[in-house]
DNA sequence: TCAAAAGTGTTTACGATACACCCATGA
DNA sequence: TCATGGGTGTATCGTAAACACTTTTGA
């Protein structure tokens, strides 16, 4: 805080702040993304994340929160900083910093009149439209992000329903990593972390056969999630 | 960016962006955080980290740049962004949104008379005083920060100087990690990463043998920075 | 009966760990 | 000559990786 009381500064150095939620969902074998179409100026009908303005009395968290609760109807989601995108010429309309957020969300969950009466939609990851400003930039580094996170810490489990499957739960790590993996290594590797509990029910959506469903067992997972774990898969 | 237009944030949700530095070094065996003594009010007299606001036509970036450059004198340090601090009362006096970033540098390099000029201090990392607002928060996950990070990419070797001995490179993990390494795996691991080019001088400074210096195979380095590699160690 | 996904074990290879002694030198 | 820190090698263990066949069942 070089400068605190220079008058130089107050008053006229200050800016707007505002945060971008990178909405991450897993739907069908692949990653999916929550962005909407701008209904005002400036941008009208362009794709863009979904964020805010952080109001004066508002902890730049709770604003992320406001704006997920606004648009999915969900309280309580896994969501963390990724970064800060400051650059002075960002917005060419003022000055703006921009707080990202991601957050992962079971696609499921979200309330879906809500989703379209704000004009969001689900796009698979890899077919993101052009975002405005700084916005593909922003799912790029979050994107980063979540790859090399999932590598340490449980963060892939917050994608999925409640009950799931092993192979979705690999399909899952899949579209993570955008690589195939050994389901033998994937299921012993899973089954050694103990943090998951079989159920005496199977889906049958996707095999005759039916694969047996499993819950997290939710202390042990919280542990993981404090302490980290290595989960790095060939 | 919901609500763009609406006038209601238009003029009145602006607020002042500040940077503030978490600076590292590695002298004597131990980190070091440079930490200054405030000045002016408000917090006349208070530990502090350093810090600015950013100027409404500056990168962030760019005023955490400006801001070592004024007190170390140093350029092109290598400096990251930790996280942003955003509640909205963290600063009593006006609503100030923070972008922590650590930066590492290598403690013999710095401008001196710079430093004290600023009424700058080194600090040993478990001795740094009560800090102003929640910077000593900042250190804290600046640290958590610099030792995950230390795992996974050569962060550790921006603090040492040109030349330097193994021994030296170990006692710095061992300050960063807060734990002792065995010397043989330890050199082992080191050695094999391929980055460290053996010199014909010896440091005598530690030791009646001396201990030959080494210095960084720059190629090899830019690329374990930007690929990462595995340094965990016992 | 057969197609399609679920589920199962073993062997190999590599890197991490633990561990103890000799070397070089200046005081 | 001896105290001090520098430098070296090996055996063991555990985890990651590679790899192929059997099971189930509805259509």
């Amino acid at each position: 805080m070089v400068n605190f009381t220079e008058n130089y500064y107050i008053q006229k150095d200050r800016m707007y702040v505002a945060t971008d939620c990178i909405i991450f969902g897993f739907d069908s074998g692949s990653l999916k993304l929550l962005i909407f179409k701008r209904r005002v100026k400036p941008f009208l009908g362009e794709w863009s994340l979904i964020g805010s303005f952080v109001k004066l009395n508002e902890d730049v968290e709770e604003a992320a929160q406001r704006v997920l609760e606004e648009i999915t109807g969900l309280k309580d989601v896994f969501m963390e900083e990724l970064k800060s995108y400051g650059k002075a010429d960002r917005d060419p309309g003022f000055r703006c910093v921009s707080i990202g957020q991601y957050a992962l969300i079971r696609i499921n969950d979200y309330d879906k009149e809500l989703v379209e009466k704000h004009g969001a939609h689900w796009y698979d990851i890899n077919e993101v439209p052009n975002l405005v400003l700084d916005h593909n930039q922003m799912v790029q580094d979050a994107l980063v992000r979540i790859r090399r996170k999932a590598r340490y810490k449980p963060i892939g489990f917050e994608l999925l329903p409640e009950k799931f499957t092993i192979p979705q739960l690999q399909r899952l790590y899949e579209a993570i990593y955008q690589k195939d993996l050994d389901s033998r290594n994937f299921r012993k590797k899973v089954l050694s972390l103990n943090v998951l509990l079989k159920l005496d029910e199977k889906d049958k959506s996707t095999s005759r056969r039916g694969a047996f469903l499993y819950k997290f067992e939710n202390k042990r997972y919280r542990e993981l999630l404090t302490s980290g774990y290595n989960f790095e898969l060939s």
